[in-house]
DNA sequence: TTGCGATACCTTTTTATTCGAGGTATACTC
DNA sequence: GAGTATACCTCGAATAAAAAGGTATCGCAA
């Protein structure tokens, strides 16, 4: 792993991705953009991360795509299946149990008794 | 990548022990069970995780070990050096930065402009 | 006195996945 | 006609989390 963002990225494109699409449908090249946007500028994907998640999701049925010629070029544009926002449901909860988690500790006495 | 708390988990025990031991000084075992205590039960790690991860923060320099015979059995005790309190405070960092960052995602609206 | 659960350490193997770098091609602007 | 932005993609490397398994001691109870 080479790193940009660094560590605490694990899940993050996946749990980006779908919670972008649940909204609306996008495109690779947009969602790169996108990411950056509604992240406030703290996390940036990389293509090399994106295009690779998106086929991965598509495959697990979390996505569908469609074409779309835009101007001579040609979009691959990526929506949620019914299957997909569960996923982004459960991947969205366990973010809020490790989050909160970490959060406890970071915050807490760490010496503090149960 | 098996997966027991999924997702989420990277560079997360890093920063969980180099918090503990910032405290007090612990030993592995003792760590597995502080990690579930401070975590709120959230998050689990199990020797399989803690042990190398102490193995590799002591030779990265983060923290220095001392052996303490108690009571017949042998305890390794870590503690962090200067190195490993600096690397403390860039995990926090990042970690806040990433976590601020997915918040925004998830509670704000995907499609606002920025 | 043996057997078991808890304590305490450790390593090896597997597997996912992030990331950078590179590759193709079209469109638009200068 | 050169360069930049758009748009898609793949490959290779490196990381590191997790499970499972291995050793040994201690204390307790049957």
């Amino acid at each position: 792993m080479a790193q940009t963002n660094p560590p605490f990225m694990s899940g993050i494109p996946e749990l980006l991705l779908l919670r972008l699409l649940g909204e609306q449908e996008m495109y690779g090249y947009e969602l790169v953009r996108a990411v950056r946007r509604v992240t406030g500028e703290a996390i940036s994907l990389g293509e090399g991360v994106i295009y690779p998640a998106l086929h991965a999701l598509e495959r697990q049925g979390a996505l569908k795509s469609r074409r779309k010629a835009v101007g001579g070029r040609t979009r691959v544009y990526y929506s949620l299946t019914a299957r997909g926002r569960q996923r982004l449901a459960r991947l969205a909860g366990e973010w809020r149990r490790v989050q909160s988690g970490v959060e406890t500790a970071l915050a807490g006495d760490a010496g503090a008794a149960s």
